[in-house]
RNA sequence: GGCCCGGUGGUCAAACGGUUAAGACACCGCCCUUUCACGGCGGUAAUACGAGUUCGAUUCUCGUCCGGGUCACCA
C-alpha cells in the first residue's frame, strides 16, 4: 500500500465558502494523519465560469490556515500539471481507450434530434431527460462514415442493463444502485472536452489519488465513477463523501445569499484558528471532551469514524465562543495587534493608555468587529443621565454620588501616577477610611467618566485608560452638573 | 416523479442491544464582583411516528412522515 494522498480539487468560480473549505481541512487532515501528501488541483475546464483572482483566493485562504499541499500548480510535483485546462491532451486517449474496449461508445445525436425524440419531462421542478441509448448500436461501419465525414460527436459511457454496482464510502458504507438506473453520461464533449466527472476520475488516478474527499452531492453520481474505473481496470479510491454546511434547516451556506465566507469572517474579526477549529467540528466529533484544536492536534485527533453523515447548520453563536476562546488565549502583544485597527476606528484620541485598554478589552471581545460600539464613550466627555447614579446594592443615588466624587476628587488630584496599581490603592484607601462599600465609591466614578452603563473594564481601570488630565476634567464636569 | 442519503434538546453532537440518553454553545437562576465580561455552581430542554425482531431497542428490520441530494455537452 503506497502513501496516502488526498486532493482539494476547486473550480475558481469565485471564493472560498465555509463548506469548501471544510472539505479542504478534511482532505488535509486525512492525508497528514497518515504522513500523507495533500495535493491542489485547479478545475478550470469551465472557462465560461472563470473569475479573476479566484485561484489568488483559494491559495491565499489555504496559507493563511495552514493547509499547506505538497503539490500543486505552483509548487509543482512529480504528477503535473496540476491545472486542469492544462491536461486536456490526455483525456480523449483514455476516453477512445473505452470505446476500444466496449465500455463507450461515440454518440452522433444532436440537440435537435433528442428534443424530438425524448422531449425533456418536468419531475420535481426541474425539466429531465434520460438518453435512450441510440447511438449504442450503431454499427462499426457507421461509426466510421460519420467519423470520417467529420459528423460532430460525443462519447458516452457505455452503463450495464442489468445487475447492480456497489461502491463502499468510508461514511455512508455501501451504497447499491441498479445499473438500470443509470445515464450513458457523456464522457467527451462535442468540443473534444472532457466532462468534469471523467477528468476527475482520470486525473485522480493519473495523480495516485487513494481517498478522495468531496461533498455528498457526488453520492449518486459515484457508482458511474467507480464503473468507470472498472472499465480501465484502475483500483478505485477510498470514498468520504461529506455532509454539507448548511445556512438553516432547508439551504445551504452560500454565497448567493450573502452567508459569511471565510474571506468575511477573518474581516469582521476572526482569528483564523478558530475559524478552522469550529469548522473542523462541524460534522465531525473528536472523541473525548477536548474541544480546542490547533490545527496539529486534529491532525492528530482525527479520526474517519466521527464524521457525521447529517447536514450541519452553521452557527455564529458557537463560533463566536470559540473565537473567544482564543482571543483570551492570545499573548497582550498579539491581541494587541489584532485589536488595534478595531480600537483606532472607534477612537479618535491618541492621549489613552492602549495597553490597559486591550488589557480590559481582551477578555470582553468574542471577535474583533465588536470591539468599537463598546468604546465610542471614550471619544469625548459624557453626558450623563443622574439615573446611572442610583444602585440598589451599593445604596448609592446622584445624592451620594456628590460627596463621594468630592472625596475621589481630592484623592486623584494627590495622585501623580496613574496606573492601575496605584489608582487602585488610593481609592482603596479612601474607602477604608470612609468605611463604606467599594461600590459607594467606584460606582459613581465610573459613570461620571464614562457616563454609560456599561463599560469594559471598572472605575479604576478607566481611570487609568484616559490619564489623570482627562480623568479630573470629567470628574469634575460630572460633579458641576450634581 | 425515479433513484440515493439522512432524521438524538433551539444548534453542534456522544452513546454503535442494557446508561438516571454524555458534553459543548445558546437560554434561565445563583455565587464571585466597582458596571459588563471572565470564572464557579445549578437548571429548563431530545431519541420524528408506527409496527416488528429481542428478556431488553436511540442502536437491528420494515412501513409512514419530514428533510437533503441527484437525474446537463456545469463543475
Amino acid at each position: 500500500m503506497g502513501k496516502t494522498r488526498t486532493r482539494f480539487a476547486p473550480s475558481p468560480t469565485g471564493y472560498m465558502h465555509i463548506g469548501n473549505l471544510r472539505t479542504a481541512l478534511y482532505a488535509y487532515l486525512i492525508a497528514k494523519k497518515d504522513d500523507g501528501d495533500f495535493i491542489l488541483r485547479i478545475e478550470d475546464t469551465d472557462q465560461g465560469r472563470l473569475v479573476e483572482g479566484a485561484v489568488d483566493v483559494i491559495y491565499n485562504t489555504l496559507k493563511d490556515c495552514g493547509l499547506n499541499w505538497d503539490e500543486g500548480p505552483d509548487v509543482g510535483g512529480d504528477y503535473g500539471p496540476y491545472v486542469q485546462s492544462e491536461r486536456m491532451g490526455c483525456y480523449l486517449d483514455y476516453a477512445k481507450q473505452l470505446v476500444a474496449n466496449g465500455s463507450a461508445y461515440y454518440c452522433f445525436c444532436t440537440e435537435e434530434e433528442l428534443d424530438a425524440r425524448i422531449p425533456k419531462k418536468e419531475e420535481g421542478g426541474d425539466m429531465i431527460r434520460r438518453y435512450d441509448g441510440h447511438c449504442r448500436n450503431l454499427s462499426k461501419e457507421e461509426v466510421e462514415a460519420k467519423l470520417a465525414a467529420g459528423t460532430p460527436f460525443v462519447i458516452r459511457q457505455k452503463m450495464p442493463k442489468e445487475g447492480t454496482t456497489t461502491f463502499h464510502d468510508l461514511v455512508y458504507g455501501d451504497v447499491s444502485v441498479e445499473n438500470k438506473e443509470l445515464e450513458d453520461q457523456i464522457l467527451i464533449k462535442s468540443d473534444g472536452m472532457p466532462t468534469y466527472n471523467f477528468a476527475n476520475v482520470v486525473d485522480d488516478h493519473l495523480m495516485g489519488i487513494t481517498h478522495v474527499v468531496r461533498g455528498n452531492e457526488y453520492l449518486s453520481s459515484s457508482p458511474k465513477y467507480n464503473l468507470l474505473y472498472e472499465a480501465f481496470g484502475w483500483t478505485p479510491p477510498e470514498y468520504i463523501h461529506c455532509a454539507p454546511v448548511m445556512k438553516d434547516e432547508h439551504q445551504k451556506l452560500s454565497k448567493r445569499n450573502g452567508d459569511a465566507s471565510y474571506q468575511d469572517l477573518v474581516k469582521k474579526g476572526y482569528l483564523t484558528e478558530a475559524v478552522l477549529n469550529y469548522i473542523a467540528l462541524l460534522g465531525w466529533a473528536p472523541k473525548g471532551e477536548q474541544e480546542i484544536y490547533s490545527l496539529p492536534e486534529l491532525v492528530k485527533a482525527f479520526d474517519l469514524s466521527g464524521i457525521s453523515k447529517s447536514p450541519a447548520i452553521f452557527d455564529p453563536e458557537k463560533l463566536k465562543y470559540i473565537n473567544a476562546e482564543y482571543i483570551r488565549a492570545l499573548p497582550p502583544e498579539d491581541y494587541k495587534t489584532h485589536a488595534m485597527p478595531f480600537i483606532r476606528s472607534a477612537v479618535e484620541r491618541d492621549d489613552l493608555d492602549f495597553d490597559v485598554l486591550c488589557e480590559v478589552l481582551q477578555p470582553r471581545t468574542e471577535f474583533f468587529g465588536d470591539i468599537p460600539e463598546k468604546l465610542s464613550f471614550l471619544n469625548c466627555r459624557p453626558d450623563i443621565n443622574p439615573e446611572l447614579y442610583f444602585s440598589k446594592k451599593f445604596k448609592t443615588n446622584a445624592e451620594t454620588a456628590k460627596p463621594a466624587l468630592e472625596q475621589t476628587l481630592s484623592v486623584l488630584e494627590q495622585l501623580d501616577e496613574f496606573s492601575v496599581a496605584s489608582l487602585h490603592d488610593a481609592l482603596f484607601d479612601l474607602i477604608e477610611t470612609l468605611g463604606v462599600k467599594n461600590g459607594w465609591i467606584l460606582g459613581p466614578l465610573r459613570v461620571a467618566i464614562a457616563g454609560v452603563p456599561v463599560t469594559p473594564g471598572g472605575a479604576v481601570e478607566l481611570c487609568a485608560v484616559l490619564g489623570k488630565e482627562e480623568t479630573l476634567s470629567r470628574v469634575r464636569s460630572a460633579l458641576a452638573v450634581l
